[in-house]
DNA sequence: CTAGATTACTGCGTAACGCAGCGACTGTGT
DNA sequence: ACACAGTCGCTGCGTTACGCAGTAATCTAG
């Protein structure tokens, strides 16, 4: 049962991955930029530095997407006035918002799936993704 | 709670994306290329063109990937009998495994907290994977 | 105040990709 | 039997994202 569910996790990985390179492909952007946005949204302004770390690039790299972003309009260059040679880039919260509908029609997709499962059943799911988002975090950091 | 469940699985496509793209990278391989290795892996030999599609590539690149694949001794190519354009892309046997043996360490870990979970609960968690990974490959198919 | 560290950025070479076009081959219609 | 349209894998060619190395500006510690 358990090798069961680490082989649906494993073949669940493959389109999820696909479908994120084609949402990028839309939005003309590399899976990079678009994982760059990620970052941005879900844990706010970074500096170039910040997010080259986060989206394991080199800073000469980073410091191209963001140009990338910038000229998109996804994300903003804004002067860090405590370090004058840091820059805090932000998105842009209409733009994020925009990227962001783009899974809604996935979403609702799950949320269909999902209505079949109780309160207690959902909670194990949530308790177990959780727990798997943390993990696969971990083994990123290990191997890094 | 359904958004919560939701949110989490946004929030593990982040790492799991990394975590595939650091493979790819320990491995001298783009992400497409150990794409196409899993795709022959899981549904068997398939021709350049079947590959190209399921990879979401064009024809001229898959068969540049192709190449990269076959020179680092990771897929075979067989000349199909029935067809004499085409090409059957078979994948080694051994390098699969040794590809699939990178995951061992993740899987470990997500054993070690599906042990918490009973049989049931486990029953839960795979049903829910199982429906989403297709739902998420009915939505890739259906933007495509 | 100065020396070293840190930051973002800029050439430059490498490589993966899409596009367009190629020869080889299949199969269908007349 | 034969021509011809369709399909297959593959090959130039230009574009672009990336890593590496180096630079100027700025911060920080002694």
């Amino acid at each position: 049962m358990t090798d069961e569910v680490l082989r649906a996790i494993a073949r669940w990985q493959i389109p999820v991955i696909q479908f994120n390179g084609m949402l990028a492909e839309r939005l003309g952007m590399t899976w990079t930029d678009l994982q760059a946005l990620y970052v941005l949204a879900n844990s706010g302004p970074a500096s170039p530095g910040e997010l080259a770390r986060r989206v394991n690039l080199t800073s000469g790299s980073a410091s191209r997407m963001i140009e990338r972003l910038v000229r998109a309009g996804f994300v903003r260059r804004v002067p860090d006035p405590h370090d004058r040679r840091k820059v805090v880039i932000e998105p842009d919260q209409d733009a994020v918002r925009r990227v962001g509908g783009l899974y809604d029609s996935l979403n609702e997709r799950h949320r269909a799936d999902l209505a079949t499962f109780d309160e207690a059943e959902q909670a194990v799911l949530l308790r177990f993704l959780t727990a798997a988002a943390e993990r696969t975090e971990e083994e990123i950091r290990q191997r890094a």
